[in-house]
Formats: structure tokens, C-alpha cells, sequence
DNA sequence: CCTGTAATACGACAACTGTAGTTCATTGTC
DNA sequence: GACAATGAACTACAGTTGTCGTATTACAGG
């Protein structure tokens, strides 16, 4: 059984659905994925039974209808494949990613802009809980 | 012809080794790959193959031997590949996925550390002319 | 009850990947 | 010149993915 938490571009996309509306149809689903890709409805059910197959996410039925629910999180996902990434491409080294992220065009003014405002928040968030105790 | 610069876990370990040597024979890639992989010579050579049918890498033959040496550099991929990561995890966001990188554990203190000397020198070197590395 | 319809279950197929065995050609040695 | 060793070419096979078509089943109406 493949780790649940490393998914294919449609794996992901299909699972974005599941994150945002917390549950869903293979109808709804379907519906969802029309515009971007053509897919037929038996693919998207094909996808999801095997997405189950492993853990992914999980069926209940309502009315003759499945209706399906993620059981990995956005978080574990995104978790898992960025430390996948990092682990392959910069020998595990986050600072190396970020660097990358910089020097690359990866990174637009804006973007970094958010970024230093991210790593203030962040730093006055550890620091404050760790000096205030 | 799939793209040259999404490449699996075992291909980025091959690259890697051709990366850091600028060229190596089959037989060299494989004894590097030994200690951490049991793969078989006749895998090894495989998976140069196909490599280089989709134009990842390419060879040259000195005394029957296969020299091969990348045709896509390691930025490339990095770039091509963290912007795929991107995409389909984080909408695009980069300062997302740095917001994740900071929010999840993913970052240590020394790290936070070297991404803060980072940006500040990633900002000297942008706004003035600059100088080389 | 009978039937059409809406949904799922099942099976298929081509590509790609990881993995390797087997065959074939080249070449240095007696 | 025949032979063994070396290295590449070719073939194979199982597992995953993307994509569906077809079979089957269950339920609403008549």
C-alpha cells in the first residue's frame, strides 16, 4: 500500500475538492473537475475507489449515492511532499529551498514582501510564548 | 516525450551524481548508487536509457564505454519542480509555502536563521548594482 | 410487478517506472 | 586466431496511473 500522503497532480486536485467542501459526491466532484479537465464521471469514481484503496479518503452512502471525505489533511499532505521535495532536491536543507525560492524568479517582490512580514509574525509569536513563560 | 524535468526519486539520485561530476559511465553511477540502493549494473544502464530518450541527459562512447552527462541542470529541475509543487499544493503561493515552512516544523531555528542572512543579502545584491559569486 | 434510470462495480488498456535476466558484440589475451 | 571478459542492447514483468466502456444493481414511477 503507497503512502497516502504522496498524491499525483490528480490525486491532488481531486483532494483539494474533498479540503475545501469537507465532503462530496463523485457527481459533485465530477461537476467540480469539468471545466479544467474532461474527465468522465466512471474516471473520477475510478480515482476515488482507488484513493480509498489506500487510505486517502473514505465513503459513506447516502441514497444509493457515495459521498466521500478526506481522511489525510491538507497540512499531512503538503507536509509530506514538501519534506519529500526538500529530502530529493536540497539534501533535506530547508534554508537551501528558500534560497532557491530567492535567487530563482520563483519569488516575486510581493512574495517576499510576505515573507518578511511572515517571519516577523512568526518570530514574534515563538519568542513572545517563550518569554513570557 | 514527457517532460525532462519532472523526474521520480530514482532518477533524481542518478542526476544528482551526474550533477556533482559533470559526467560518469554507467559503471560509476552504479557503484555510487551501491551502498544506499542494491540495484543490478543492467538497472542502472536501464534507467540512463530512458533518461536520455527524453532528453534528461546524453552520452558519449569512450573505449566502449558510456560517459554520460547531464543536458538539464539541477536549477532547472528545482526550479520546474518546486513550481510544480507550488502550484498544485499552494495555489501558486510561494509565500504560502514559505508560510507552511515556518508553520509547520519543517524549519528549524538555524535554519530561520539562514534564510533572515538570505533575504538580507538577497536584497543588498538586488537593489545595488551588485557583485558576483 | 415491470421497467427505465441513475450509480456503482468491474475489467481493460496503454504509458511509465522500477527491476533485472539474457543475448550480442568488442576487445585484450594466449 | 580462439576465447573469455566486459559492457551495451533487448526483452520482460509487475505495479501504478490516467482513462474509460460495460455490466450490474437498486429505486422511483407507472
Amino acid at each position: 500500500m503507497a503512502e497516502p500522503h504522496q498524491l499525483t497532480e490528480l490525486q491532488i486536485a481531486i483532494m483539494r475538492i474533498l479540503w475545501e467542501r469537507k465532503e462530496a459526491t463523485v457527481a459533485e466532484i465530477h461537476a467540480a473537475l469539468l471545466d479544467e479537465r474532461g474527465l468522465a464521471p466512471t474516471t473520477v469514481a475510478t480515482l476515488l475507489s482507488r484513493l480509498e484503496k489506500r487510505g486517502a479518503v473514505k465513503h459513506s452512502t447516502v441514497s444509493r449515492q457515495y459521498v466521500y471525505y478526506p481522511l489525510v489533511s491538507e497540512a499531512d499532505v503538503r507536509s509530506s511532499m514538501v519534506a519529500d521535495l526538500t529530502e530529493q532536491l536540497f539534501a533535506g536543507d530547508v534554508a537551501e529551498l528558500v534560497s532557491h525560492l530567492l535567487r530563482a524568479q520563483d519569488m516575486t517582490p510581493g512574495d517576499l514582501e510576505k515573507v518578511k512580514e511572515l517571519i516577523a509574525t512568526h518570530e514574534a509569536g515563538t519568542e513572545v510564548s517563550d518569554e513570557h513563560r
